[in-house]
DNA sequence: TCTAATACATAATTATCTTATGTATTAATC
DNA sequence: GATTAATACATAAGATAATTATGTATTAGA
């Protein structure tokens, strides 16, 4: 599972923004929601999500859920306030990034 | 000089698109323009921006011209009809990155 | 029965960037 | 005239976020 340069950095904006979007969800159905939007340009790597997710939890963004599904683990993840509130955030960051790299880049947009 | 985490791998693609546009330029007058194109939100330090020129110099992406400015040394970086058609690909593909990302996060634009 | 897909997790390595440091000239301010 | 800020290059040390590799285990399909 390997992508662009250009997707480093976008982890947690993108994990930020489908949370807020699909409401709960399991790491390996991000993974698969991730690549199905990106049309299976962004295929998230284990090692990259899982520390993540778990960095986000650790600091109150995330909270989760582990439910047995059958002898299965799922561990479910949603936002807190305070991470719908860091999920705007880093969206806005995002729509000001594309806006300022098309100017530095003369691409005829926003 | 910093900035945020989505400038990482954004490097490459600003040097090569602004030597399409501006032409011979050197290092410290790359910061500048960057810094005026992006309105003071891209300040590239000099310890990834000469790194950065001397890699894609190597690699014949770009040639260089050492000038001599009174007692004061400027060396002017261009790119190589390679460096063109790489400057090029480099824009593609962030449109594309774009375009995937606008996807990902729901944003309502290409 | 074996392989692929599902589902989690972490360690080792790599790459790119920031921060720090160094040298030196030129312009501006005190 | 002296000090500071801006110009102009360069490289080394450290931080960080990602990839790659590895590990365990269940479930579905061939």
């Amino acid at each position: 599972m390997h992508s662009s340069e250009l997707l480093k950095g976008t982890l947690q904006t993108i994990l930020l923004k489908v949370l807020k979007d699909h409401g709960k969800m399991y790491g390996y159905e991000i993974t698969q929601r991730v690549k199905e939007l990106s049309e299976d340009r962004i295929l998230l790597t284990e090692g990259a999500l899982y520390p993540s997710l778990h960095k986000l939890e650790s600091e109150g963004i995330l909270k989760t859920e582990t439910v047995m599904m059958g002898k299965r683990v799922r561990k479910y993840y949603s936002l807190t306030p305070e991470g719908r509130s860091l999920a705007k955030e880093r969206v806005n960051e995002f729509v000001d990034f594309i806006k300022t790299m098309s100017n530095v880049l003369q691409l005829q947009m926003g």
